[in-house]
DNA sequence: AAATGTGGCAACCGCCTGCTA
DNA sequence: TTAGCAGGCGGTTGCCACATT
């Protein structure tokens, strides 16, 4: 039944290939194809596994290979793909000739995931990370109506105000200092418990009348599955969480605005410097939903980071849990 | 100069799907 | 029909080069 074992394993040569093996591997080919695998060891005279084969030939052998530091229109192309497709480096790969998708995949972990998580964004759901949001810059800003943030217009209740304020007056300098790997550590049932937590908040307070809504907002989070537990689907649970807490219009389309994060090539001048968070905070004119996300396309690794700084310094948010929402109201 | 830490990347591992005998 | 393999794929590992102490 089935077909025979490709290759005997025992005895098959691993690690890295050299020079000598790779230029049988080339000659191989280019007389005979690529195909057949199983047979193309024995038949090319190298003591390596088909697989083995394959993958060199594909991942470093293949003529059609380009090699070399990914431009930022690729690094464009990767982003909005990844946004779309996942982790599908093989679907990634076929719109970037010349790039395979062991390459894109290392270039993600290496550089684009981590200046991702830099800039507080979720890597896995490409949605601003809210446990980064800074509350009080949100708060402080002149030019953000609270009430239309809160999604409150109808109720203009003055006990949210207090719970706003208290909210301010309670975050903490550590709770600002939460490490990633924390975030990065909680469990989606953790985060679960604490929606229920959230959820004692449901009948005291108006402002969290969507909980149910964040519950079914949670149910359609693709990659989550309770048993399935994973950093990822933490990520994913707080990114959806949090831009429903807020809830507020006006902060929504911020979110929505900020999912815009990377750079387009249209954007390219010498006006797509940084434009610096920092002023917006000092600049009570600006209006939030203006804010410049969009990194330069041509610039050092020194201008991402800085831009990711930026970012990251305006994203910053925590609620205290220790608050008591109680006798806020 | 040596020891240690860190990041990047090639290659391996193991799972999944479709195919074949 | 089905057991089992080939090929494809994503996740992970481990080596190496470079940076830092």
């Amino acid at each position: 039944m089935g077909r025979t074992p490709c290759c005997d394993k025992n005895g098959l040569k691993k690690g890295p290939w050299t020079p000598d093996e790779d230029q049988k591997l080339i000659q191989y080919i280019q007389v005979h194809g690529p195909g057949n695998w199983r047979n193309l060891p024995k038949n090319a005279g190298l003591q390596r596994c088909g697989k083995s084969c394959r993958l060199r030939w594909t991942n470093y052998l293949r003529p059609d290979i380009r090699r070399g530091r990914f431009s930022f229109e690729e690094e464009e192309t990767i982003i909005q793909l990844h946004s779309v497709l996942g982790n599908k480096w093989s679907a990634i790969a076929e719109r970037l000739p010349g790039r395979t998708d062991n390459e894109i995949k290392n270039y993600w972990n290496t550089h684009i995931r981590k200046r991702l998580l830099r800039m507080g964004i979720d890597p896995v759901t490409h949605s601003p990370r809210l446990d980064f949001l800074d509350f009080s810059l949100l708060f402080n800003s002149t030019q953000l109506n609270l009430s239309s943030l809160l999604g409150l217009q109808a109720l203009v209740n003055p006990e949210i105000f207090k719970l706003a304020n208290s909210i301010l007056l309670s975050q903490t300098h550590e709770n600002q200092e939460l490490s990633l790997q924390n975030q990065n550590s909680q469990g989606p049932e953790l985060l679960l418990q604490k929606l229920q937590q959230n959820q004692l908040l449901h009948n005291q307070s108006s402002i969290f009348q969507h909980n149910d809504q964040l519950h079914n907002q949670i149910s359609k989070i693709p990659n989550y599955t309770p048993q399935n537990v994973s950093s990822s689907s933490s990520q994913s649970i707080q990114g959806n969480m949090g831009s429903y807490l807020m809830n507020g219009q006006a902060f929504h389309e911020n979110v929505i605005s900020l999912q815009n994060y990377s750079y387009s090539a249209s954007e390219v001048s010498e006006n797509s410097t940084i434009q610096s968070l920092n002023n917006n905070n000092n600049n009570n004119n600006q209006n939030s939903q203006n804010f410049n996300f969009d990194t330069p396309l041509s610039g050092t690794e020194e201008e991402k980071e800085s831009y990711c700084s930026n970012f990251n310094s305006f994203m910053k948010f925590e609620i205290p849990e220790s608050l008591d929402f109680d006798d806020l109201l």
